[in-house]
DNA sequence: GCCAACGTTGGC
DNA sequence: GCCAACGTTGGC
């Protein structure tokens, strides 16, 4: 089993719009970058775990998790022209964007923010924490995971 | 709203 | 295949 991060801008998707949707799971669309699009297709297991990120927000941070609960398939907004994610490009013979569908597993007790995370050296290698990152889905190591749930309670 | 950092596009 | 221009991301 794998870790992950996901991020989302809350505005747009949050953690209680997962929770309030039918069994809880929802399709994660509209990931429209080429590394994140092969971690959905090729590496996320039905299964893995996610933190649930909230970025260009008031207080980006670490909010909740996920469960992965189907393997990646074809982004159907790519084809839907009425989409905002629409892209002319992605032939459904052939397509160009993947999702996965995810289930809301809990929230954290409090958002860990990212200004907390960086607090911590032993975090400092985490993909999230580097200069420019842009990826929008990222492997979590196992140790890093279990480091931010034991910051939880404090 | 600013802007640094990065990804994508497209002319050559 | 290079790389300048442009668009997007995302913290602040």
């Amino acid at each position: 089993m794998q870790y992950w991060l996901m991020k989302s801008e809350p505005n747009d998707f949050s953690i209680d719009d997962l929770q309030a949707r039918p069994q809880q799971r929802e399709p994660w669309d509209g990931v429209r970058n080429y590394q994140a699009r092969n971690v959905m297709r090729d590496e996320m297991k039905s299964g893995d775990l996610a933190f649930f990120y909230y970025s260009s927000c008031a207080l980006p941070g670490i909010v909740g998790i996920v469960k992965v609960v189907r393997n990646g398939y074809p982004d159907s907004t790519a084809f839907d022209p009425r989409s905002r994610h629409y892209d002319p490009k992605s032939d459904p013979a052939n397509p160009r964007w993947y999702q996965v569908d995810v289930e809301f597993v809990r929230k954290l007790q409090r958002p860990i923010p990212l200004l907390e995370l960086k607090n911590h050296p032993q975090l400092a290698e985490m993909p999230l924490l580097r200069r420019g990152n842009r990826l929008s889905i990222m492997p979590v190591a196992e140790a890093d995971w279990h480091f931010i749930l034991a910051l939880e309670n404090r």
